[in-house]
DNA sequence: CGAACTATTGATTCGGTTCAAGTCTTGTGG
DNA sequence: CCACAAGACTTGAACCGAATCAATAGTTCG
């Protein structure tokens, strides 16, 4: 099924079947994005919104010389651009870091589930607003953590999000992202990134290698990047791996 | 009416006056705040949104040191803490900077109104999400922009907020922070952020004194922090003051 | 095999922090 | 009304984290 990932381990129990079967008809349109692609830029009006099935996107801003923010990386479950649902049109620009199967929801669509779902309306309002305080999260990091800490703090986020889907084990996971990304992620050139790379390898916390992330000590790396997964509104902290 | 600056200039036309009545139903209890007075502390489960009438208040976070990061500052007519309905409990700590007057919203007729005004349940969707376009701009601030360009970036942003409520007429507008306060939401010191507000007057682009910001130059502002509005969503960038 | 990314390392420069001292305000009580 | 305390602001000097510039080494793919 296509929303198997959706809100998983996130009061994804409040999803009745009922409700799945609502959004999975709203999916009119499954396909394969190439790796590397924008698929909406800025101010344009957009009228459907993107569910990532499997594969990596984000989301990013750039300055006036071209140099990127991204302010989100989305992973399998993650309904990519739902804010361009009430926005009507974004602030922001969405792209494939991987190549990656989606499905378009028309908005429609999302009309009619707003006007006679309003459980399932309020989880997908509730879906929107977990990115706004991972947003946050990513405030903080940027104005109040080193570089090295940045880096382990995102670090820890992916794993987070990467372990609630099923797709890390606390040991190693697969992050397909460039370190050229990586800064653009954690607001430092990928010179210093490379080296602060070096750091938390050398400091024993984690190994990053050709899109791979090698965990040695999860709690150490936590500590070190003042990582506390409140923000991700996980149920349970612990084990939630299982469909 | 308690509601008259809530969406001012964003799409507010669309709220009708029948929506309008619930909102104000809605608003069980008004309270007044007084100034720098922590009133929600990250994890606590609440079961109402604080709607701002009159008053600044801000969201933050703060590190192991206790050092603050602000993650948002609101401004008369912001829902603050509407993502406190779908979340059920926040990831970060809510307080006033001034004293406030502010309307109590329960969460339980917040669900009477996603389960039968679906328009207005959008457009308080919008709101919360135009919150999260702002927590991505402040993303971009802090990731992309040098201290002085960050300065003027926020100067410009909550300039552009208080002028669609008619707190601003773009030559000068009160702003009741002090400079440790801007340090804490540009992610610098109050030391070097005041070496910022010199540097900002020297170049005849404004300055900062006793909580009231004077703009010499808008224009010039804008274009040294790379501010651009479409972010905040106001229906027509130009004059939209009136009531 | 070569082109084009991607990653790594060194040397230098610079923006911002830190520490420290001092001044200006504002509010309070004698 | 003045004395004083507590914030808020200002300025200087030294230091440090990260950027920049530059050169080289891997890697991947056509």
């Amino acid at each position: 099924m296509i929303f198997d990932d959706f809100l998983r381990g996130r009061r994804r129990d409040r999803l009745s079947s009922a409700d799945l079967e609502i959004l999975e008809a709203a999916a009119s349109d499954l396909r394969t994005l190439p790796a590397r692609r924008t698929i909406i830029t800025r101010g344009q009006a957009v009228r459907h919104s993107t569910y990532l099935i499997d594969g990596f996107m984000c989301r990013y801003m750039d300055d006036r010389e071209g140099e990127r923010q991204l302010v989100a990386v989305h992973v399998p479950g993650d309904f990519v651009d739902l804010h361009a649902y009430p926005l009507e049109t974004l602030d922001h620009d969405v792209a494939t870091l991987t190549e990656c199967r989606v499905a378009l929801v028309p908005h429609d669509k999302l009309d009619a589930i707003l006007a006679t779902q309003a459980n399932l309306a309020k989880l997908l309002w509730f879906s929107t607003l977990l990115d706004a305080a991972i947003h946050r999260e990513w405030i903080f990091r940027l104005g109040r953590l080193s570089a090295a800490a940045r880096v382990a703090h995102f670090f820890c986020e992916m794993e987070a999000k990467l372990r609630v889907i099923g797709r890390s084990d606390g040991k190693a996971f697969d992050l397909p992202l460039t370190q050229a990304d990586l800064g653009e992620i954690c607001g430092i050139t990928a010179v210093h990134l490379n080296r602060m790379l070096r750091d938390l390898k050398e400091r024993g916390l984690m190994a990053f290698r050709g899109g791979r992330v090698t965990i040695q000590d999860l709690p150490g790396l936590a500590r070190f990047s003042e990582f506390d997964p409140g923000y991700l509104f996980v149920d349970q902290p612990g084990s939630v791996t299982s469909p």
